[in-house]
RNA sequence: GGGGGUGUAGCUCAGUUGGUUAGAGCGAUCGCCUGUCACGCGAUAGGUCGAGGGUUCGAGUCCCUUCACUCCCGCCA
């Protein structure tokens, strides 16, 4: 017999009444009636009542002990009457009577209380994650977590998939976010580089003849923190795929998500068929690469509209000159709203920093007009080609906003989201996927005016290899796809690139000569020259499906060590300095900065 | 690197227009209480008001500097 327990603090029923048994755990709570005491006794698996009175020689003692304290109690299974049966937990029709207990663990008085669903502030929570991981919620994401991660295995495992490791200490990549870098001792002056995904390795298991990899992989980039961003490491489902194109990927990853959402959450999947959007619709529609489709307000360019001789908004037409475009977001019914409303929106908008949002409500006594504070520069006609354009109603609003394209599609998906949260058209109980497909090669970095790679370096381009058209890049697309959630970005992926002459004149357009490829690349692009498949996968990452089922807005909520925002472990003190003699057999010295 | 928010007892917070000895709940300690499940009742202890400087007869409160945490922008193929 265990030494410690018969049962665990989720086991105990009405069948076990008269038993005699041990539990052990943590005093969740204690109910202290004088000659008459409560515990609420915790584990892992639930909370046991036990009870104990003053004609028991260890009932002084056992009032005395701290809360979160662990005892193992000795006792026996007894009913509880009608009256004091407690509904709320699993073994609340019966209840312990402690004949003995022994302390296994004492405790100091606690920083942070256990039992409370009170928020507390961060630092001191990191500071004892231990004892933050006590309480419910957290300490129940962390089990979602480990039972997501282990169905993804055996569904991964179902699906014909290979786990494999890969290298945590590899090399440096010039393309992507800052490294973290872990000086050589044995080659003095190098540094490795954490992985910021097992991108090269992944692919060299297909040319090494896998078929199928997938890997839990921890991804490491030094970059800034934010909410839904964990600085320094997070974890990628890394899976690819050989022989394949994107319609395999897709039919993989689409069967994946949508066991894991209907078996992890009671929320409904919005579409049984994940739809595709291409990139260069989505930014137009919804002024993002990751809309929230469960918003259904939808962008509309209308710039057109500002060369009518009769439309006389002047300030609108003239920065039209100057090449910015017009979009617009309709919200049906709005006629009514009050005022507040609308100049709400408009103010919110020049909090964001732009020039602010111009409106107006179609309206119809006898004929259509404009209603609000531009309402007098549109014509009849030029509304009803506005309502054309936009399948605008009559008592619908018409929100307006005129930059130069990048800031336009900024401020105009903000404005989706504003309004949408306004008017309550999201529906929170409601997963929205959709993939986003067609992604450019490349892009015109805005400071630089350099053509740098768009996504990935390593993507196919779409179309026929022999026909591209390298003159003019920026209209090459790519077999490069992201998948999006409700405004989630949950991964992207790519078919691959197997073509190694192929590959020298992608980066030859992004600025890398023949040599440099070589050198920073070396073993991949020796590899595709030795036989490899066509290839291609994906990645999504796992913390952001784990917020999304557990329903959590920030990263640490479901990470059980997590660093903070300034990447340090306050629990574990780092990172912390290191010795002289360190430092001398990395061959490194400190020139810090005052 | 930049912007916003927060910082008062172990924890969560209140603190008015600058004015006496800075308060409450939880927790801790002590006492009372035999059916609670946020048990109840009474008492006690507990404060560098993040830190430093300034204005003032007087600063938790106003001003300046600075630190910590957090959210956002930049960054994140």
């Amino acid at each position: 017999m265990n030494k410690y327990r018969t049962h665990n603090c989720n086991e105990l029923r009405k069948k076990d009444i008269g038993s005699e048994i041990s539990l052990s755990g943590w005093i969740n709570k204690k109910r202290d009636h004088g000659n008459l005491l409560f515990i609420d006794l915790r584990d892992n698996y639930g909370i046991t009542q036990c009870i104990i009175d003053k004609d028991n020689l260890s009932f002084s003692e056992l009032e005395k002990t701290q809360l979160e304290t662990v005892i193992k109690v000795i006792g026996k299974v007894v009913n509880r009457s009608n009256e004091t049966i407690n509904r709320d937990i699993e073994t609340g029709e019966i209840e312990v009577s402690i004949n003995k207990f022994i302390i296994l663990g004492s405790c100091k008085e606690l920083p942070m209380p256990i039992f409370s669903d009170q928020e507390y502030a961060e630092e001191i929570r990191l500071k004892y994650r231990y004892l933050d991981l006590r309480r419910k919620k957290i300490h129940e994401n962390i089990i979602l977590r480990s039972k997501v991660i282990s169905f993804i295995r055996s569904e991964m495992n179902d699906l014909g998939f290979l786990e494999f490791q890969t290298p945590i200490l590899t090399s440096s990549s010039p393309e992507g976010a800052r490294d973290f870098l872990v000086p050589s001792r044995l080659n003095p002056g190098k540094f490795y580089a954490l992985p910021q995904a097992p991108q090269q390795f992944k692919q060299l298991i297909m040319v090494s003849g896998f078929d199928k990899y997938f890997q839990i992989a921890p991804c490491f980039r030094d970059e800034d923190a934010r909410a839904d961003r964990s600085p320094g490491e997070f974890y990628q489902l890394d899976l690819e795929m050989s022989f394949v194109e994107q319609e395999d990927v897709f039919k993989v990853v689409e069967r994946l998500l949508t066991n894991i959402f209907k078996k992890f959450s009671t929320k409904k999947l919005m579409f049984n068929a994940f739809p595709k959007i291409s990139y260069s619709e989505a930014l137009l529609k919804y002024g993002s690469d990751k809309p929230d489709l469960r918003n259904p307000l939808v962008i509309n360019d209308i710039t057109e509209i500002f060369s009518r001789e009769d439309v006389t908004f002047e300030i609108f037409k003239k920065l039209i000159k100057t090449g910015s475009k017009v979009r617009c977001i309709v919200t049906k019914k709005t006629k009514d709203k009050p005022r507040s409303f609308f100049d709400n929106i408009d103010k919110w908008a020049k909090d964001q920093g732009a020039s602010g949002l111009a409106y107006f409500t179609i309206e119809k006594e006898k004929e259509i007009s404009a209603k609000g504070p531009v309402g007098k520069f549109f014509s009849k006609e030029a509304i009803k080609e506005i309502m054309n354009i936009t399948q605008a109603e009559v008592g619908d609003s018409i929100f307006l906003a005129c930059n130069k394209l990048k800031e336009l599609e900024k401020i105009t998906s903000l404005a989706r989201d504003k309004i949408a949260q306004d008017l309550n058209l999201i529906d929170e109980n409601i997963f929205a996927f959709c993939w986003v497909v067609d992604y450019p090669m490349f892009e015109r970095d805005e400071q630089t005016n350099k053509i740098e790679f768009s996504h990935n370096p390593f993507s196919m381009p779409q179309g026929d290899i022999e026909k591209l058209n390298f003159e003019k890049p920026l209209d090459i697309l790519a077999y490069q796809y992201d998948i999006v959630c409700n405004g989630v970005e949950l991964s992207s992926g790519a078919i691959r690139n197997h073509v190694p002459e192929l590959m020298y004149k992608l980066f030859s357009i992004a600025g890398y000569d023949k040599n440099q490829v070589n050198e920073k690349f070396s073993g991949m692009i020796n590899a595709l020259s030795y036989g490899a498949p066509p290839h291609g996968g994906i990645a999504p990452g796992i913390d952001r499906i784990i917020m999304l089922l557990a329903n959590e807005k920030n990263i640490r909520e479901i990470t059980m060590f997590p660093m903070n925002q300034n990447a340090q472990d306050l629990m574990m003190n780092a990172p912390s300095e290191i010795t002289e003699n360190q430092l001398k057999e990395l061959n490194l010295s400190l020139k810090l900065k005052k």
